[in-house]
DNA sequence: CAGTATCCCAAATGATACTG
DNA sequence: CAGTATCATTTGGGATACTG
């Protein structure tokens, strides 16, 4: 829990099971994050090895990120928990996709 | 993440997957938890429908919890993350079994 | 573009003592 | 036995503005 215990770390595992992100997709993906969030949860992912952060040193910066094999390893984790959450929903009479985003 | 996202929700679980358990059992099974914590984290479960109390009014007190058949639905997902948490602390070099209550 | 810096607030948790 | 009450503290998170 206290890897994927955040408020968006979940959320982020999530958007980069499909693939390589940079920054400014993941913020889209997740909108509800502010920057200084989202930066400090991909720190935190990143400090344990969930996710890897590829800087290219351009102009304009290009940093993107993506999944380790230990974070692959989660995967299936946080797929249950999306899951198990629309099935909540529904319980809960509030039909919601695993795409959801926030209120 | 709501439902299970407490410091000891997911361990209030996983100590009823085994069956029926009085409140001083669950207090024995996660020592961390205060009192105060350990009510509150029972009766967020409780609205939340995962684990339904059962109090006999005798004297002196006897309550049980056990979870809800909407709670067992979250069983499978309580023991991945405990063998993920295993198998995490294995890598980050601290192997530590799931009956695991803290420092 | 990909972040940081600073300030602030609310919620979560802890400590301790008490009660039907 | 199974909690509550009260108070203090910590932590997480939000808002906003700024930068290499």
């Amino acid at each position: 829990m206290d890897v994927i215990g955040g408020k968006y770390n979940a959320l982020i595992v999530y958007e980069l099971i499909n693939g390589t992100r940079r920054y400014h997709e993941i913020q889209k993906a997740v909108p509800q994050a502010t920057p200084r969030m989202l930066s400090k949860q991909l720190k935190e992912l990143e400090e344990d090895e969930i996710i890897i952060r590829t800087l290219y040193p351009v102009v304009p910066p290009k940093t993107e990120y993506s999944l380790t094999e230990f974070g692959q390893s989660l995967v299936p984790i946080v797929e249950a928990l999306c899951s198990w959450g629309e099935h909540y929903f529904e319980v809960a009479g509030v039909p919601i996709p695993c795409t959801y985003t926030g209120s």
